[in-house]
DNA sequence: GGACAGCTACTGGTCAGACCAGTAGAACTT
DNA sequence: AAGTTCTACTGGTCTGACCAGTAGCTGTCC
């Protein structure tokens, strides 16, 4: 539960231009690359000094959703929504922590599993299109090297989730992505160069992309979550690994 | 893909004092309670003015990371993270979408699912304790009405959550589930008492408390997704049914 | 007419200082 | 020990100054 302090009896300064702005770009009012006023037209049109008027800035920015540059006679323009803010929080909770590894891949796997899912009932002819090029993108990546290998898989896994047509998951697996990226870009570098290990993962992405060609929801939820446990389960410890396995398993077709 | 602007070529004056405090906060030198110096003590700190320790406050506040009252001589106090920042994000992504409602319980099923399944994997003794004491206030609130049912169904999936021991999970599953609940609290009230439907829903948590009781993490996962679609899913139009009854439907047990 | 350089009137960034409402904790009284 | 008062701070807000940076206008050259 989240803490709570005592209701506010009325709000400080720079709430109400916090809320001002936030409400007008909720309702549509100010668009994605929209300018703000500037910070002395706010000043006047709210009644409030010049200080409070920079501080509800710095709120909007930390939000990701506005950003100024320093002598922009345009004002602050309005950004579309990031990861940003959930890295920060993803970053908070997993720093340092013995078992962030695991917990990054669960729910990674948690997402793109249903992200793949809902691009199998939702995809479009142009996303099928897309799919296709990011995949072979990834075949030219793999004779980069793991490096652009990576990169590649992890724009696929994004083009994947733009065709569910879910913001908020696509968002949520990109933060994540980033987070475990991060985490372990320099151990994957250490182990050098997989070749059969891209291979198969190239072919698993053919048959996800076949999968959500064929409106195959479960196929294509299924494929996610063995997909991310066979590239990505040899690094968690042994003891850990059974929460992840679990989820992996999850679904399966029966063997036979 | 986040949008990116050209890499300063110098942090701005609030930005070395944000970056300063989240390492130590994220390092553990700064623990949840702790207080921060007072403002003029970190205006003398990092020989910045005050208007820009300030705007760093702001910022630190806006994430979620610290808390000041007006006149408190401690300083700001270090918070545990929290569910605003998501809260915000998902408020951004879903305000007057038309399809928000299907998306958020799309959201929520894929994360509470997840929860079930690593609850069952990772439950202690307290946990089924904590469990059992849910699903009795659910017992209680039953002859409350609605309302009170409808809370203390929330707790019961938070305390689930909380036995995850996913806390990004947790905290991820609580802001979808507070973005619904503010989106169809009035309509759940509009429709009246529903006490056959509060009588299955408390059927099925006492399964989803033998599954994770039993550490049958698949019919955990499996439970989530077809008590949130049975709860809920009547609200959702027929023809976004769909993607919701694709997840909602994976993993069934075969029929007969 | 287009490209380029220079100029200007703004902008945002940062700071110092002033003042006020609010608080914790010490001192005092009962 | 409990309650009240007082004080020295705190955070909240504002004004004004100054500076680096920018967009866009103007003039010149080809």
């Amino acid at each position: 539960m989240s803490q709570s302090s005592p209701a506010p009896v009325k709000p400080r300064a720079f709430e109400t231009i916090v809320r001002h702005v936030e409400a007008r770009v909720l309702t549509g009012e100010l668009k994605i690359g929209d300018r703000l006023p500037g910070e002395r037209e706010l000043v006047t049109q709210f009644g409030v000094g010049r200080s409070s008027v920079r501080e509800a800035m710095r709120v909007l920015e930390s939000n990701g959703m506005i950003a100024s540059r320093p002598g922009d006679p345009r004002g602050a323009v309005v950004l579309s929504p990031t990861a940003a803010p959930l890295r920060r929080l993803i970053t908070r909770l997993t720093h340092s922590s013995a078992s962030s590894l695991v917990d990054l891949l669960i729910y990674r796997m948690t997402l793109e599993s249903s992200a793949n899912s809902l691009a199998a009932t939702r995809r479009s002819e142009a996303d099928l299109l897309r799919l296709d090029e990011a995949l072979e993108r990834m075949r030219v990546a793999r004779l980069q090297g793991q490096a652009a290998f990576s990169q590649a898989d992890l724009d696929f896994h994004d083009v994947v989730a733009q065709a569910s047509g879910h913001a908020l998951l696509q968002l949520s697996a990109e933060a994540v992505r980033q987070s475990i990226e991060q985490l372990i870009s320099a151990r994957i570098e250490e182990s050098g160069d997989d070749d059969e290990l891209m291979q198969r993962t190239i072919e698993h992405h053919q048959e996800v992309l076949t999968a959500i060609r064929d409106r195959d929801a479960h196929l294509a939820e299924h494929l996610a979550r063995s997909s991310l446990f066979e590239y990505y389960g040899h690094l968690v410890p042994v003891q850990q690994r059974e929460a992840l396995a679990a989820l992996a398993s999850f679904g399966s077709p029966p063997a036979g």
